[in-house]
DNA sequence: CAAAATAATTTCAAGCTTGAAATTTCAAGC
DNA sequence: GCTTGAAATTTCAAGCTTGAAATTATTTTG
């Protein structure tokens, strides 16, 4: 099984290396919780919608000509039943439009409504000031730098069978 | 409102910087997300069970005494009527004991059975692996720093009414 | 072309999560 | 000793999430 990294299971790691990456992964959670919070409080608060929908509708609104379910769920890395549900509330809602796709009956292709472009559209610009106001007093080095060692983690291995990557 | 930041939303911050901010929380979220995926589905295939069950029996591990629900959900930060179904099924796999406090009728005391920290003892370890598999490779002093920009993070502000913090 | 494999989606059961309402018990204040 | 308010917990409805099974449509292949 891989080895590549310095440290692995069979190396017989540091202890004290060991207890620091355990805390780093705990604050990690745990920052992430603290914004997700507050993002999931403000949309619900000035918005009365929830943190699955705006992901969606952020992804839908990305592609303009609409993603059939699958596409969606992948992109989101949800399961299938998952955007089944979302969807079908989001429908009643008025913020989307399920359009077949002509020449497969299977497939359906999904897409925001006008009313439901411009809704996210200002959902969208509130969440960039409610993220600015947390992340925009880090100085740009710092910043990058989190970016920098948060795509060494997204690319780190750790399941015990294969695992696959995205590009 | 708050506005000791250097970036605020009444300031009209740099639109660039704007998007770095957004660029490091989704950076954030996925990466979060990420390892999130994995220790979920190593204690899913390995130990049968699930993240939540394992939060609270890291919590109930701590305190060996035992939490009393509301401090159970305070420690995990998770609402009470969450910990209330958790702890039912633990209590069904005979992981965990409910005790009555004694001169209150309204408190239960939570606390592990043998079998339950024996249970989690052995989980403590692998998640210890699967966590050191995925950060151990970080030099010390990127994972330094990273721990000191996430606890900038965590305890910056941005909900829109007043927010609680703790010790 | 019929049969078998594959693909797109939905359905389903189980569990997680929340915020609000309901319950029960305790603690003061009168 | 009542009554009122606060505290600890559970119940509840709604929604999110998953992995697996079922459904329907397409494609491949013998």
């Amino acid at each position: 099984m891989s080895n590549k990294n310095s440290q692995s299971a069979a190396l017989k790691p540091e202890p004290a290396l060991v207890k620091q990456s355990l805390r780093v992964w705990l604050k990690m959670l745990k920052a992430t919780k603290h914004v997700e919070a507050i993002v999931r409080e403000n949309l619900r608060v000035e918005f009365d919608t929830t943190l699955p929908r705006f992901d969606v509708m952020a992804a839908l609104y990305r592609f303009e000509d609409g993603l059939k379910m699958s596409e969606l769920s992948s992109a989101l890395r949800v399961s299938n039943g998952n955007v089944t549900g979302i969807i079908e509330r989001l429908v009643s809602d008025g913020a989307v439009l399920r359009v077949p796709v002509a020449g497969d009956k299977r497939a359906m292709l999904v897409r925001l409504t006008q009313r439901g472009r411009d809704e996210f559209a200002r959902m969208a610009a509130a969440h960039e000031i409610w993220i600015n106001e947390i992340f925009g007093s880090l100085p740009s080095d710092v910043s990058a730098e989190l970016l920098a060692t948060l795509d060494t983690i997204e690319h780190a291995q750790g399941l015990h069978n294969g695992e696959e990557h995205d590009a």
